[in-house]
DNA sequence: CACTATCGTCAAGAAGGTTGACTATATAGG
DNA sequence: CCTATATAGTCAACCTTCTTGACGATAGTG
């Protein structure tokens, strides 16, 4: 098919370090959602899949999760109703406070960030495998480092 | 705001080379809109904004950007659409199949590009200063070298 | 010529997010 | 104590991006 690799030879897209953390970065969740669904977890969509980090043991405050992520409220809501319908998580009345809820992960939550960690861990590790120990921890610290004195300038 | 505080510090999030690019990635995306906006270019939406790229002088039919970015063809017929009626971009019939398109940019859409690739390499310049040139260039080589192992495997 | 593949299009819908309006409860000041 | 204001959660409507399925028109191939 000489066709096809004509198209693919086309124009020069110019090359950018945004481009480049934006492209690693999807192959990332690419193989983080492949081996999770391998682990018999059904996709939940990465937003939802996000914000289960945010539950700790012992219920969170919805209120909690909204200032952490950086969602509205209404963004946090919607979330939230699909991972109970997933039965992936609980709302509580909030013993504190009357208007809040305390946001709880089911047995099956559990086992979702369980596994989700594990992922993460494994592919850490491939990922230093791949350039080696040394690049990856100047990697992962350049990474932060950039982080931090961007989001200090907003 | 002591309570703002609390929220802040209420579960550990756990850290994984995947949540520092995605961290980043968007960190940069706010930048480059930011500035794009401040050179008076009205936001045109990430997906939009990044197909523009595709697009090199002289027209390309639609059915190289359909090969080159990893979108269905409706999902860029759309996004074409979207530019048309920003006036970025305009649809010419391709002389050389009565089937195809030629999309090229008009005179503002030849600006977006022109002004866009100008702040993403003062960006560049900038995030290099940032933790200097030598720690810049291996990191843009660890990001290319893990995205060309990780797109082997697939 | 008939078959099949490709190019662009239309329509419907999922997923993620936004804003505005509203209720119920907390909390601070007079 | 009572009023004013802020916060927690919810509901509804809408935007953007992207998906799948169906379709007409043209190309290319046997």
């Amino acid at each position: 098919m000489v066709k096809k690799l004509d198209k693919m030879t086309y124009p020069p897209v110019e090359d950018h370090i945004g481009s480049r953390l934006w492209r690693l970065s999807e192959l990332w969740k690419q193989e983080f959602d492949a081996e999770m669904v391998g682990l018999g977890h059904t996709y939940f969509g990465e937003a939802r899949s996000n914000l289960i980090r945010y539950i700790g043991p012992g219920g969170v405050p919805q209120s909690v999760i909204v200032a952490r992520m950086k969602l509205s409220k209404q963004a946090v809501q919607q979330l939230l109703d699909g991972l109970v319908e997933d039965g992936v998580v609980e709302r509580h009345p909030d013993p504190s406070d009357r208007r809040g809820k305390l946001i709880m992960l089911t047995q099956k939550g559990l086992q979702v960030l369980h596994d989700a960690n594990r992922v993460k861990r494994r592919i850490d590790r491939d990922y230093e495998k791949c350039i080696g120990p040394k690049k990856f921890a100047s990697l992962m610290q350049a990474l932060e480092d950039l982080a931090v004195a961007k989001a200090d300038t907003k």
